[in-house]
DNA sequence: AACGCAACGTTTCGATTTAAAACCGGTTGC
DNA sequence: GCAACCGGTTTTAAATCGAAACGTTGCGTT
């Protein structure tokens, strides 16, 4: 039992109750969609989510503050102010999308979305959000491990497994794709 | 008037408010994140999550009712009761840690995590939660795109993209991988 | 069976958060 | 100048959260 007593305390260790800080508040979420989807002014997002007045007012300054949105007086008119994503902000879109996918997979109502998330390349929808390995496969639940920190890499063989490549952005992840550019 | 009704909807129908509805509430995440770690019991996430009672005991209720866990009672001890993940509770995992990644990157401290979250197979970290294409590319907020349902597959030269493999838990995603596949 | 205790949950009540509506102060267009 | 607009604050009521006490059921011991 001293083991469970040990892991406990990690639990909280972790950076999920950081990202829930402010992400964890209502609306908060939905003000970051409002926002990906180009609304910009306060009155926007007052009509658009149906949120009151007062909370909206303490949600934007929050996000400000913790830098996920940035805000910028209006050129044309110094009446409005833009609120827009700052790079953090946008580092949040792989949790936003994920949920996203989520409830509409397990929503009760089948909701034609539209607009659509699409590749801006070739304009066809995402595919679903993944986790990956270090090395470019997609893993779900079942070819997942949490193991103790000086664990990481021991496998069960004995062998001592060997970070590759790191991913990056724009990186081929499928069998055809790769094929194609290396016979390029 | 008809124009914002129109946005409003759109705005509304998607996911996203299907997701929050459940994990929006204070709590939900940290507790799916518990129990991902192994915690079972009722008493166990009290002690674990510093949380109050009755808010534990509706939060659970909750995340039952919404078939995110199940409850079933303990074999050897019918005082106990033990809450598990489901199907649908493990589909939160993608959701989860694409937020605990961006909370830390972002957080505060340097939190040396563990325990460390790892592929099964060689006991490596995992990578970045990612957003795919269709075709497997990691796209970043640059590469993606908002369009109307009906312009999916338009690119702009006029050309109509045809929709390839669906992307399945385990494909290869990273070069290096797919030749090395593609040469056994 | 009787006792104490553990596991889970509910109730109660005060504190915090959220919401609806009125109000306020710059800015703009006329 | 002045009405309308935009962003934001204040006020007040409702919903939620949290700590502590209380209930219920099952276990283990005597």
């Amino acid at each position: 039992m001293g083991e469970v007593r040990e892991s406990l305390r990690e639990l909280i260790d972790c950076g999920l109750p950081q990202a829930l800080e402010v992400m964890g508040e209502r609306w908060s979420f939905m003000i970051l969609r409002a926002s990906f989807n180009g609304l910009k002014h306060f009155e926007e997002f007052l009509t658009e989510l149906g949120i009151a007045r007062n909370i909206l007012s303490n949600r934007l300054a929050k996000l400000v503050e913790h830098g996920i949105l940035k805000r910028e007086p209006c050129e044309d008119d110094r009446r409005k102010i833009e609120y827009r994503l700052t790079e953090k902000g946008f580092d949040l879109l792989p949790a936003m999308v994920a949920l996203r996918q989520w409830g509409q997979k397990y929503g009760s109502e089948f909701v034609a979305e539209d607009p659509v998330l699409v590749d801006e390349r070739d304009r066809l929808p995402v595919g679903p959000v993944s986790m990956l390995s270090h090395d470019g496969r997609i893993l779900d639940h079942l070819g997942l491990n949490l193991i103790k920190r000086e664990d990481v890499g021991k496998r069960a063989d004995g062998t001592l497994a060997q970070p590759g490549h790191t991913l990056e952005t724009g990186d081929v992840i499928s069998i055809e794709s790769a094929l194609k550019a290396a016979s390029n």
